[in-house]
DNA sequence: AAATATTTGTCCGTATGTATC
DNA sequence: TGATACATACGGACAAATATT
């Protein structure tokens, strides 16, 4: 007799009201829920689960697409189809396209002050959050920060500080919430700074210069364990722009 | 000459760097968005698409249910394939179970906090946009409230507020943001609100009344246009619960 | 290092069900 | 009622990437 055990897929071509491929996506969402499957965990292979699931390759693949696009899975050829650690990216790049396209400055506006209102509202749980190790790194991101800027000074452009530099400063904000106790959150920090990236090209030196020392006040903060200075580096860093329009 | 005018889906066989169906996703939302294309508007048919990016029907299908899965459109047989009004609900399940070892109750705490954050960190704005229109929706909000828990006290029943209380808070807090000048924020406010849903199911009688509480200090501070009181009381709001853990 | 097996990626063709006119 | 347009679902085939022996 076949009986239903703990991990099993069932077979599902009754239950019509929905479509195949959301049964489908639903049933091995809730195998992965049984079997308690972790990130980096393999699902059986597509022919395997077809087999398991009374279905099409076609249908199936279109279930599999759908739980790689909202974060869940990731299939690799040769390999298989694995469990992914949470990741909110796709669902987060939805949201910002759910509303009506504004002009791109507006919503690097919208977003500076978004993050402005999170890291300032978790700033208390950042603080204790950190590891040592963290603020080594925080140390290293500033170094190269400043690194950035003296070659800038050197090569004698007056603007385009590139890349490096934008990339150090989002490492920076990154590192400050990577381990808060709230994963939802810091997948918001993280799709927020990577938005920046197509926008921080172009500084003046003054600029900079100002930055490094915004960055230098959180991590010399940090460096004491000195919570009420970490606070107050915090809000200038975030209030000596957000003012002054 | 075959220029490539505002609207078109570009063929995209070259950039073998993302995987097919991804970039037929990117592209078809981006079509959407160059077009304009509002809730209720067609897109091609999938032939039509096919021909037009260069790939197959197969291709094409992982890339729309993918987009049907994110809430971006909706595919009927017979009809075509139309653009959804935002929806997320399947993301708001995918949060759900992307989070491996953790339980239901830990992501509503995430969203909560992240609720009370944001919640906070826009009191100010949201004190200037409302309008007059818009308190009065909250005093209508509020007595909608007031009247599911008569009826419930009348019924006798212990538990079980059910559905229209909790609808009534989340369109509460909506409208309280529905102005704001960032949109972005109030999608974010309106995805968390929705993902409630799920969960304000069961509450105590005494939870109730705090809830109703709540909302009346701050309806009442909007009316008279006191900003003072309307900070405090979204203070007493979020962190009356907060703080008592 | 090289050959082979495994697994996903991509394509094609065909039949069925469903909504519209 | 019938015809048409469309998505749904199936099956088979080969290519490309990776792992294994």
């Amino acid at each position: 007799m076949e009986t239903t055990q703990k991990g099993n897929l069932r077979t599902l071509h009754n239950l019509k009201d929905q479509k195949l491929y959301i049964r489908v996506y639903d049933e091995i969402r809730t195998y992965i829920e049984k079997n308690q499957l972790k990130p980096g965990d393999k699902l059986p292979t597509e022919m395997e689960m077809c087999q398991m699931l009374g279905v099409s390759r076609n249908v199936l693949r279109e279930a599999i697409k759908s739980l790689e696009i909202t974060g869940i899975v990731a299939s690799k050829p040769g390999v298989g189809i694995l469990i992914r650690d949470f990741n909110a990216d796709y669902f987060m790049s939805s949201l910002l396209h759910s509303f009506p396209a504004q002009s791109d400055r507006q919503v690097e506006q919208y977003i500076e002050e978004l993050r402005r209102v999170l890291e300032l509202g978790f700033v208390d749980k950042a603080f204790a959050s950190l590891t040592e190790e963290d603020i080594d790194m925080l140390g290293e991101l500033l170094e190269q920060m400043r690194a950035c800027a003296q070659k800038q000074e050197h090569s004698g452009k007056p603007l385009q500080i590139g890349a490096p530099f934008a990339r150090a400063d989002a490492a920076f904000h990154k590192t400050l919430f990577s381990h808060i106790d709230n994963k939802l959150m810091f997948s918001i920090i993280r799709f927020f700074w990577a938005y920046d990236k197509y926008y921080k090209e172009q500084t003046t030196p003054d600029a900079v210069s100002l930055t490094i020392e915004k960055h230098e006040r959180i991590y010399m903060a940090l460096k004491a364990r000195d919570f009420t200075a970490f606070q107050d580096a915090m809000q200038f860093h975030f209030n000596v722009d957000y003012y002054k329009k």
